[in-house]
DNA sequence: TTGAAAGCGCTAACAC
DNA sequence: GTGTTAGCGCTTTCAA
């Protein structure tokens, strides 16, 4: 037997669809007709079909979350800000992985047009002009999580990466800490260049010149830990700054296995400050970019413009803290 | 402006919406009707609405994975297994967190029947009664990752805890440990109940009393992390089991708080493999229950019952091995 | 092979 | 306050 639908429900209770209806979406309705549509409800289990209201209302109240990487913990905590506010304004969360390559990135732009959502949150790992532009085109409003130019006019909520970066720099100095290193990720990736150029005027501004610099190649564990080996193999640091959690985990992982010890030989500082910060051994000091903010932001962002289309885009900056931990 | 529709397109093809919709569905058409038909296409940059779509055929084909916490490891592995599957299916993916309440698992299987997917795969961490009725009177299919009584007649992908269990104590009897302890998530989940079963079962079969057993508030690192110091404050393990690889590193943080060296004073095993095993330092020895396999497997059951609703229910029983690594 | 037309299940005018 | 009805954009008979 098939799903009961709202005309059967009607044949039941004896009145016409649009009051079953109207009764359901709790518009205005005698107690008597409520009380029939809601016996007939319940004795047919009747459950409206959300994709024949999608249809006609226009909405699917299903919004999606685009991000490179489940593993990566933080955004796991972006996704918990996001899922909370969403889901709170009586939304679906759809999560998507895109993966490192901006065409997929585009691909998953373009195709939000098929209407299967109301709206998208995307922290995109690369960006070019065919992903601005997608976005611009866009049929459905698009907050980007990230950094894009300002003149493409989108809503978004970035990130104070060269300010983050000072605070890292700053925190080693105080701790006695001079012959500094960083681990990147590609430099090709906008978290990649934004901390590239934010690690880069920190160290000026103190005078410093970085013992090194490594690229890794991607932003995952196994690529910190290769980029450790390769720092290591060239220069002795006593403190190394990595671009996010994950890097800074393998690096320390790299350190462990050459029996340097953290903090005492070399201190390290991770980014984004996510659970596996401190759950790393020893916890991870790490630059909080404010991620379950910056999630919750871009979610409020993008409920505000599916109301209002029309209003002129916000460019959010959410500011860095830092959380000590043991690792420095 | 607002998107164009198969009429518009049919419109500048000067073509009936029915052979629009034949040549994008690959149907029968001649060359200069395909032709036309995909100039006009491109032109207005037509893209076919799926909600539309959805509600005609009666699909959406996007499936749900609910999972009770997204920022559980083991969940990261499941949910890029599923993925992989379904999408090469041709089917979006939505992920779902419940939470730990059997309620909202409930009503998740119930707010299936809205059809906003073809199908669920759900990992519930506590069952009851009303989540198997639920189940069993879904319109859509649903497989369960995890354990459901075999009379429920729904298909399922489970882990082998037991055997896991087996596994774990064997290797510490090898490593020579005999104070053996326990640290379990909550026993009215599915997997504590199977975890506690098997630890019992494994350690009897070897003639040995557990040290002690504690039972974390749930799966979680800070819950292991109490779980750790409520263990150490009542007795001398030289080994401990964890239930999950969360609560294991929780464990271990505990001990490394009380100077206790792992694995030299305390060897330490966790469950799932996750890639937290091998980030956590010291590197953890994890008991693989084959987590990736079995959403890869839960996947395939629920694409091969939304083609054929009618075949008999499939219960795999996925075999666990051992990850060795430092820790023990 | 192509076109006309009937819906999929629902909501929102509009008329009563 | 309630019922009738026209679609939302698409696919799929059914005839031509």
């Amino acid at each position: 037997m098939s799903r009961p639908t709202i005309a059967a429900v009607a044949r039941v209770a004896g009145v016409s669809v649009a009051s079953v209806s109207r009764v359901l979406n709790g518009l205005p309705a005698t107690e008597e007709m409520a009380a029939r549509v809601q016996q007939a409800v319940d004795q047919l289990g009747y459950v409206p079909d959300s994709r024949a209201r999608s249809l006609k209302v226009g909405r699917t109240f299903q919004l999606t979350l685009a991000v490179a990487d489940v593993g990566n913990p933080v955004y796991v905590t972006m996704m918990r800000a996001v899922e909370e506010v969403v889901s709170a304004a009586g939304y679906r969360l759809v999560v998507t992985t895109t993966g490192p390559d901006v065409v997929d990135e585009v691909a998953l732009v373009r195709g939000m047009a098929r209407g299967y959502a109301d709206g998208l949150v995307i922290s995109p790992l690369r960006v070019d002009d065919d992903l601005v532009k997608s976005i611009q085109e866009c049929d459905v409003p698009v907050v980007v999580a990230g950094n894009v130019p300002a003149r493409a006019g989108v809503d978004t909520v970035r990130a104070n990466s060269p300010k983050g970066m000072r605070l890292a720099v700053d925190h080693l100095l105080d701790r006695g800490r001079r012959r500094i290193a960083f681990v990147n990720g590609p430099v090709d990736t906008v978290p990649g260049t934004a901390r590239s150029r934010g690690f880069t005027e920190a160290m000026k501004t103190n005078g410093l010149e970085p013992v090194a610099v490594v690229e890794a190649t991607d932003f995952t564990f196994p690529a910190g830990r290769a980029a450790g080996a390769e720092l290591l193999d060239g220069g002795f640091p006593d403190a190394v700054i990595a671009a996010n959690d994950l890097l800074a985990v393998g690096l320390m992982h790299e350190l462990a296995a050459r029996e340097l010890r953290v903090p005492d030989d070399v201190a390290v500082i991770g980014m984004d400050d996510s659970e596996l910060a401190e759950q790393s051994f020893p916890p991870l000091t790490s630059v909080n970019l404010g991620s379950a903010e910056r999630g919750r932001r871009a979610a409020e962002l993008l409920l505000a413009r599916i109301e209002d289309d029309s209003r002129t885009p916000r460019r959010i900056v959410v500011q860095p803290s830092l959380s000590v931990r043991r690792s420095t």
